[in-house]
RNA sequence: GGGCGUAUAGCUCAGCGGGAGAGCACUACGUUGACAUCGUAGGGGUCACUGGUUCAAUCCCAGUUACGCCCA
């Protein structure tokens, strides 16, 4: 017997462990035999990472996915695994050590602070991924992979170096993103703009061989600067080439105030006249588009800070180069070095007002790169660092998606691709990390650069550079986490072995993704994977969509809105939670998730569970060789039409990735017709005396709900694996479970006739109940139904159905008549006119509003179908069919307004 | 500043060139032993605003307003 209640707390864990044990999740579990591959990688989480609602709504639409395709007979694969998230996770383990007051990172040494890595790794790192079990992701666990597996290790290993002897890696002197609490270089996508409230300074520069003067303007420049502090590496002005006020100045020095350098004044367009006094300071060595100016002008590029962010400028050669410092300069450079950077911010703003050189200073908004992981403003700052051309690698993967080899869905996500992709920059792959991969490249003693995959290959490039065996050191550095993240749709596949994985499962079908990391991710896993592959790693690339909260708020920890999802799949069942997400999953659209919703799918749940115990109750079990072509019953050949229907909208739902419909298309299947209207109908079937009828319906009903079980599995695995193992006890044995049987075979399954046959005695009853409520007729109370001018097919119909109108709208006998009866209720349905004589139980006063407002509303539409059919220009040029349907339904309107006329005046 | 997106019932959202929809909430009534996590019926909308295209616009186009996101 199936039990009264659904407990998902009670049924999920069992069902889960009873998939992994089986081997269901196992690539090609369960595939019919010649079909083709289905392949989805996970979006690695962080091995730090824990499940949000974003994670819980990305995979639960690859689980759809992939619970259909395996229903579907494919040979399917979902590859599972993580990222070892560099900085994340090297940050984590620090605080670790930290709080456990032992040695720290540095004191460690590298190779003991990795081994800690890996222990908290073995301890705690990865329990997201036990998360998604919880969900029922239906990942095969058995091929879980990590970026910094020997495996994957290689393949990075590999492709560096190939990429290195390519030249599309090279090592280079520029200006990175440097976080200063990391210590460490990262790339422009780690870096987030924040709005910050500070101050534009404006400073005056005095001019070289003029004696300043506050008073004479003429005497010293203006320069503006949120960052006072780059002042001590300023190694020149710039003012535009146009701009006529500072025309007589180009080619002349300033006096740097503090430093005592003379640097000069150059004609750039970079200076825009039009901001501020049209003069700006460069500082070639921390600022991008200084770096690009004192590139033209041929200016020296000065660094002045510490890795660590502090001034650097009393034991550095390249400041104190060609400065002759007096006792006062030297004085202050030494209040200076070593204070952090913002200190030093304000001393400078000090010392300048002090010296009367201190224009004005601006309130000024504006934004300030900061590290997305450390939190803190990042420098730019000049440091040799391996770089990858992605301009080249982009071109190929800019193809791919032009030509419609690999599409995004929904479709504007390309555009985001493409600007990205054609103004990309090169890409700073070194990160100044012990936790990653170690750059595969060693320094000779010369500073020569072998790149190899191992030690002993770089000693034997060494020798045949040198002639000679030399030692040779290595590059401490470790490669940014994306970059062995780029390589995951192959490198996950045993790449760069040619693995028979491999051959079957790559290409990969779909990327199921957020929008946030196209640039991060899928354009750098179309890069590598066109580069190495040959072929684009994907064909889709589905992009959802961010969840919300209610009130449309971005969820975070600091607002303390999160909804953990976690919590839903405690509270609700981890199907109510599933369905709610793909149910609102519609495309290019945000899901602002309420609970309310989830409590509403956490009842369609108990729904399916409480029909399947109805149908078991009435003995529908399923039937041996059950084909439903074969019904006669116009109420079971209609459930098996609208059953077709229904798998074939859920279908084409979940090929278009519109997982909102398909989700929505079952539930009203389910609900509205199944358990709404099928199950009542056969409700009399079940009671009645035909017994061939009562076998039909009952078949059908359990054929029916297999087909269900089907349709919602990959939407709710766990309470339809529950289900099919409880409908499996009675009938013919079930030869497997449901996550590996397969989707419903209906092609041919319409039949129009009992669809109108069915759809008429639904509004019958439908009509009749509304007209009983509205004429406050008891709910107990059985009327009697009286029909004038009907068909022979209606009255044939009456004559069919006559048991379950009797059940479902409570009448008691139903009588043809030609005429109606005096005080009754009436209702227009097709041709027939319908009346419930209840004289002592009507209202007349009731019932005749009732009627009149109808007629208003039916003059309403019939005015509005007449103008439309009597323009001319409609007619002439509306589609011939449109016209007809008009035309069809303003005599439909007509003829039920007449009904409804005769109806008013018969109650006088 | 550039780009993208969204405005439809009280709320959360579908839809879409020719008849305004769902769930929740609300109101009324609950009877038939699957289900009160339910059933039946009902109320509720100038489809943001202004123009345009069209025989026809909630839908297409342009603009405005508001909100959100991405990039600089």
């Amino acid at each position: 017997m199936i039990e009264k209640h659904y407990e998902p707390g009670a049924v999920e864990g069992r069902i889960y462990e009873m998939w992994e044990t089986s081997g269901a999740f196992a690539a090609g579990a369960g595939k019919a035999d010649g079909s083709e591959s289905f392949t989805i990688v996970i979006p690695p989480p962080n091995v730090t990472g824990s499940l949000h609602i974003g994670h819980a709504l990305n995979n639960t639409l690859q689980d759809i996915l992939v619970r259909f395709e395996r229903l579907r007979g494919k040979d399917v694969l979902w590859q599972p695994g993580m990222d070892h998230a560099g900085i994340a996770t090297q940050m984590m383990v620090e605080r670790q050590l930290a709080e456990q007051g032992g040695p720290g990172r540095r004191d460690l040494g590298r190779e003991k602070f990795l081994e800690k890595v890996w222990e908290w790794k073995g301890q705690s790192g990865g329990k997201i991924l036990n998360q998604l079990k919880r969900l029922g992701a239906s990942c095969d666990w058995s091929r879980e992979r990590f970026t910094m597996d020997e495996g994957l290790s290689r393949a990075v290993l590999k492709v560096f170096v190939q990429l290195h002897k390519e030249g599309l890696i090279y090592r280079d002197k520029r200006l990175v993103n440097w976080d200063p609490k990391l210590q460490t270089a990262i790339s422009d996508l780690e870096v987030e703009q924040r709005e910050i409230d500070g101050n534009l300074w404006h400073f005056r520069y005095r001019l070289e061989g003029i004696a300043y003067n506050a008073e004479d303007p003429s005497t010293y420049i203006v320069v503006a600067t949120t960052r006072p502090e780059t002042m001590l590496g300023d190694t020149g002005v710039a003012v535009n080439p146009e701009d006529e006020r500072y025309a007589h100045l180009v080619g002349t020095n300033v006096l740097m105030p503090i430093t005592g350098r003379l640097i000069p004044i150059v004609a750039d367009d970079y200076a825009d006249p039009d901001a501020g006094s049209g003069a700006v300071k460069i500082t070639p060595a921390h600022d991008f588009n200084d770096f690009e100016v004192g590139k033209r002008a041929g200016l020296r590029a000065i660094n002045v800070m510490h890795p660590d962010g502090r001034i650097s400028i009393a034991d550095n050669p390249d400041f104190l180069e060609g400065l002759s410092p007096n006792p006062m300069q030297e004085a202050l450079w030494g209040q200076l070095d070593g204070l952090d950077r913002f200190e030093a911010r304000a001393r400078i703003v000090q010392v300048m007002e002090e010296g009367g050189m201190l224009d004005k200073i601006e309130p000024h908004h504006h934004s300030v790169p900061h590290g997305d992981r450390g939190g803190v403003p990042v420098e730019p700052y000049l440091t040799d660092q391996w770089f990858v051309n992605a301009a080249e690698l982009a071109k190929p993967a800019l193809a791919s998606v032009r030509e419609g080899r690999t599409t995004f869905v929904p479709r504007n996500w390309e555009n985001t691709y493409f600007s990205w992709l054609e103004n990309i920059q090169p890409w700073c792959v070194s990160r100044q990390l012990w936790w990653g991969h170690q750059i595969p490249a060693w320094y000779g003693p010369d500073g020569t650069i072998f790149v190899e995959e191992t030690e002993a290959e770089a000693h034997v490039a060494a020798e045949r550079h040198y002639g000679k065996p030399v030692a040779l050191e290595r590059d401490p550095d470790v490669l940014d986490t994306w970059f062995s993240s780029a390589l995951w749709p192959f490198s996950t596949l045993g790449w760069p072995d040619k693995t028979p994985e491999l051959a079957t499962y790559y290409p990969t079908s779909v990327l199921v993704t957020g929008f946030d990391i196209i640039f991060f991710w899928v354009a750098r896993m179309m890069m590598f994977g066109l580069h190495f592959m040959e072929t684009e790693p994907f064909s889709t690339v589905y992009v959802h969509a961010l969840v919300r909260d209610e009130n449309g708020q971005k969820m975070s920890k600091t607002k303390g809105n999160v909804i953990d999802p976690l919590d839903l799949v405690e509270e609700y069942g981890a199907d109510a939670a599933r369905f709610t997400l793909a149910a609102m999953a519609a495309q290019g659209r945000d899901l602002k998730l309420a609970m309310s919703r989830v409590e509403g799918y956490r009842n369609f749940v108990t729904k399916l569970w409480n029909a399947a115990r109805f149908l078991e109750m009435n003995s529908c079990a399923r039937v041996e060789g059950f084909d439903p072509r074969t019904v006669s019953n116009p109420l079971d050949r209609w459930i098996v039409s609208a059953t077709a229907r229904a798998v074939a909208d859920v279908e084409r739902g979940l090929e278009d990735y519109k997982f909102n419909e398909a989700a929505n298309s079952a539930y009203d299947f389910v609900w509205g017709t199944f358990c709404d209207w099928f199950v009542e109908l056969a409700k009399p079937v079940f009671s009645g005396e035909d017994e061939a009828a009562r076998d039909e319906t009952r078949a059908t009903a359990a054929w029916c709900l297999d087909q269900i079980l089907a349709l919602l599995h990959p939407f709710m695995p766990f309470v339809t694996e529950e289900l099919w193992a409880e409908t499996g006890r009675t009938g013919p044995a079930r030869s497997g479970m449901l996550a590996l049987s397969r989707w419903p075979d209906v092609v041919r399954l319409g039949d129009a006739e009992s669809e109108a046959e069915l759809g008429w005695l639904i509004d019958l009853i439908s009509a009749i109940r509304s007209v009983r409520t509205e004429m406050n007729v008891p709910a107990g109370a059985k009327v009697p139904l009286v029909v004038v001018s009907a068909s022979a097919g209606t009255m044939d119909r009456i004559d069919r159905h006559h048991a379950a109108i009797s059940r479902l709208a409570r009448t008691s006998a139903i009588d043809a008549a030609d005429a109606i009866p005096p005080d009754a209720a009436q209702f227009v349905l097709g041709e027939a006119t319908w009346a419930i004589p209840l004289a002592d139980l009507i209202d007349i006063g009731a019932e005749r509003a009732r009627l009149g407002k109808e007629i208003k509303k039916l003059d309403g539409e019939i005015a509005g179908l007449s103008k439309k059919l009597s323009n001319p220009q409609f007619l002439e040029k509306a589609p011939d069919e449109v016209v007809a349907e008009q035309r069809t339904r303003l005599e439909d309107t007509e003829q039920r307004r007449a009904r409804i006329a005769a109806a008013l005046d018969r109650l006088g």
